[in-house]
DNA sequence: TTTTGTTTTTGACATAAATCAAAAAAGGTT
DNA sequence: AACCTTTTTTGATTTATGTCAAAAACAAAA
């Protein structure tokens, strides 16, 4: 069954039908390393789950990239900008590896969530431990010194924390990439 | 009618028979300055609307008070790992000036979710935009200096953000006073 | 008005982190 | 192996911010 049911499955019940129009409209996309799944600007996007590789979402403000998050296989991911207000993208979506991503196009996923109630039920649940995640993170860069929120994260990542190369992980710390440097050197 | 109802109204359709579940739910509470609305470690919580007054939410992290976030009038508002998670709050709200607060207790929620599915669509996109606002506060003490905080949150507030006493600005900036007063001198 | 307590500011100094420039290390490619 | 490119580290210096102690300003209460 597709990963992207199986995801949803796990914050609510999913009927037969809403399932079938769900696979119906999923499509899959493998993409190459250092592909872009979407660019700022962009207007149609899409809700994402990755069954492999990993992807990263940033912004580019006055030609500096901003790292602001993650996902590794089996997350739901998105342009969460673009997704609730139907807008251009404001942030990049980018592979870091060579990636397998499932994918809902907007518009349909806020078709279906008037054919199938049950969805607002799942994606409230989805979008509540999405905040949770980012109450974490703010909590962290407002009270945390650069090391500790650098062990914080491999912490919270676990091995997959081995696969963000050096640069990403500053940007995403807030630090530069000197002072990552030289936390990691003790 | 009730100010909760009417924020609620703003995310989505409510039939009549939610809304009179919800009237009937609703307890309104009239706060004094300095009284807590919830406390750390509280299993029984509620979704708060404020119709007056205002409200900070924050951790207490060895003796120190960290804020979090500020809210004011016409504002839904909760102790989200709370609200979300069923679990004992990490944080306390406390309100800065005397409220007047309409609650409905988290328990009710959850049934009215089930017996008024449309419920979930209002509060999936309440959840979406306070999950836009944590982005936002996350990418700022991501990237902003101190003082760049300082000027954006005068934005964000207009004028409630004289309302607010500068030792819990500092705080919810992650800067100390002192830094946050120098920042004022110019 | 005086007293008391709290909030805000100031000054001196210490520390954390950024910046700039360059070297070293690691990965691919021919 | 030799070459090129990218990533990571290092050193020197500057800048931003924190800390500690005290003074000043403000507000509430007696």
């Amino acid at each position: 069954m597709n990963v992207l049911i199986r995801l949803f499955e796990q914050y609510g019940y999913i009927s037969s039908q809403c399932r079938d129009a769900l696979e119906k409209n999923v499509q899959t996309f493998h993409m190459k390393k250092g592909e872009l799944l979407l660019k700022k600007g962009q207007l149609s996007g899409s809700l994402y789950v990755l069954e492999k590789g990993f992807v990263r979402g940033y912004y580019l403000v006055s030609e500096k990239e901003i790292d602001v998050w993650f996902a590794f296989e089996h997350t739901i991911m998105g342009s969460t900008y673009q997704m609730y207000k139907s807008r251009a993208s404001l942030e990049y979506i980018q592979c870091m590896e060579d990636c397998i991503v499932h994918a809902i196009s907007n518009q349909v996923l806020l078709r279906l969530y008037r054919e199938h109630p049950e969805l607002n039920l799942i994606s409230r649940r989805s979008t509540e431990d999405y905040c949770l995640q980012l109450e974490q993170r703010a909590f962290g860069l407002q009270t945390m010194s650069a090391s500790e929120r650098y062990y914080n994260l491999i912490k919270e990542l676990g091995d997959d924390f081995h696969r963000i190369p050096l640069g990403n992980i500053a940007s995403y710390l807030g630090i530069s990439q000197e002072t990552l440097s030289r936390i990691r050197r003790v």
